[in-house]
DNA sequence: CCTAACTATGTAATTTTATTACACGTCAGG
DNA sequence: CCTGACGTGTAATAAAATTACATAGTTAGG
């Protein structure tokens, strides 16, 4: 993509298609990024084992005006210290690296989340949430906690606000849907049987379906409105990780969008809110 | 300070102490720094009304090796502005903006928590978890919403896993603890009286407290192991947000920890875990 | 108030770095 | 086995940065 903000990941994706000298490069650069954006084309050319207009024609290749060009771009890609190519936790990791991989893949998951935001699904949802008479989260499995915690956001906003993540109740509710009712569900796949189900019982009623899932899945098709999101959790072999908390911070986007959209007025509800815990506390010294 | 990330305030804050010429220089770089990077020594001198060497000698004064490296430094400093200052959302802000400062809160707070983590306590909370025969994750309001997520971790090592978000459960559990529980407390504030009494009271059992909390707060010190963290929620006006992002992620660290300890055996019982969903799903295309 | 000495700044030469033009080699299709 | 297109390197050229040095401006001591 054109306007992709992350060098690295853009290298690394387009190392296949690379030619000989060019994926030299590209692995040069990728073995020790920093070393590079410091280095000159000659020292970098001779790490790669190439010549220099190679690496010139590299620098082009990938959408910069010249070596100096690509080296600030590469720079700025670096910043944040993150590895933008998802490594795997392996078996034998110790406590000095698992840690870090773990987290980098997530502040991974979320950079290029944030790159391609569905901003029109997200405008479209908080538009249907901020009419809702009733929302009802809806999630299974690692979902489920991801919907409790989206009640918990937005009960705040004088909108009744159930959550469920039992199957039998979500088809109960469902039937019993109508107008200015909104079903939000939540699903990484998109394809769990009986959320899709209850998502096409829910359109036989006058509520809305909006759903935070996978693009193109049976579940996106089934709602009148989908959040669509694409994470890969192709690196992590048995737990859900990336995933859910992509989820999350999207629902977090939709909570604020509901704020702004409510305006000024609902703040002083939003701090007694806040303030009502103050009691049940110790105070805080200083 | 000396490895100040950001090298623009720096400038500013050297601004008074510089000469004509460095002044001049230091101004045209403050003023439009995007430019800056891209420019050529000769250009920027331009700019600045002042010659070439001059600029080169001011970018010696800031502690780079000459030009290109200043640059370098200065790009660094532009992306970091962005990132690590964090923006509150505003109440005029659009759909173009605040999803974006959202995710960049937090990913900000996401590298801040992975540059400083608690390695010693992440190991020993591994340790622990490891030894249990039986894990307790207790947590309220928000936290209760991550104390569900740690759940549907944690069973799947083969080890009996209780969530509760009940106050006065909480405590008839505590009162019940013994030797092998680990009763695991996730607050935010860790400040919260009941859940700082139930820890006292898990002290007079056998078992044994771990808590994912605050530093030195009451929690982290009536628990025998405590991961601290600490971060600051002050951008975010009256929504819980990046704090519970960096809770889950560690716990997705412990799991990941737990999962290492286990070693090779576990994988195929997670692999089966996984493959139990399977049939509950609509097979996916390709 | 002048001058010596120092500092600040610019000019021009030099060196380093990057880019371009071009030639050679290699591999695929005829 | 030839031919042409593509990939790659060599060498020339251009651009950029740095250094050495000269000059102007400034301050302190006479």
């Amino acid at each position: 993509m054109d306007q992709d903000s992350n060098l690295l990941s853009e290298l690394s994706a387009a190392l296949p298609e690379l030619n000989k000298s060019e994926t030299k490069v590209a692995r040069a650069i990728l073995e020790e990024p920093e070393t590079a954006t410091r280095s000159s084309i000659a020292v970098l050319a001779a790490a790669a084992g190439v010549s220099e207009p190679s690496v010139n024609r590299f620098c082009k290749k990938f959408g910069a005006t010249g070596f100096p060009d690509f080296k600030l771009k590469l720079a700025r890609s670096l910043v944040s210290g993150v590895r933008y190519i998802s490594r795997a936790v392996e078996m034998d990791d110790g406590i000095g690296t698992y840690p870090k991989k773990l987290f980098d893949n997530t502040i991974t998951a979320l950079i290029l989340a944030r790159d391609k935001l569905p901003l029109a699904a997200i405008e479209g949802a908080v538009e249907y949430l901020a009419q809702a008479r009733q929302i009802y989260f809806l999630g299974l499995g690692t979902s489920a906690a991801v919907a409790h915690d989206a009640e918990h956001k937005f009960f705040r906003f004088k909108v009744p606000v159930t959550t469920c993540t039992d199957p039998l109740m979500h088809r109960m509710l469902a039937a019993g849907g109508g107008a200015g009712d909104v079903f939000f569900f939540i699903s990484h796949t998109g394809r769990t049987e009986t959320l899709v189900e209850t998502a096409q019982l829910v359109r036989n009623t006058e509520a809305t379906v909006v759903s935070l899932t996978a693009e193109g899945s049976p579940l996106a098709d089934a709602s009148h409105l989908s959040i669509d999101l694409s994470v890969s959790e192709n690196t992590e072999e048995y737990l859900p990780m990336a995933s859910r908390i992509v989820q999350l911070v999207v629902l977090d986007v939709l909570a604020t969008g509901m704020t702004l959209q409510r305006g000024e007025s609902i703040l002083p509800h939003l701090a007694r809110i806040k303030d009502s815990l103050k009691p049940t506390r110790f105070p805080s010294k200083g």
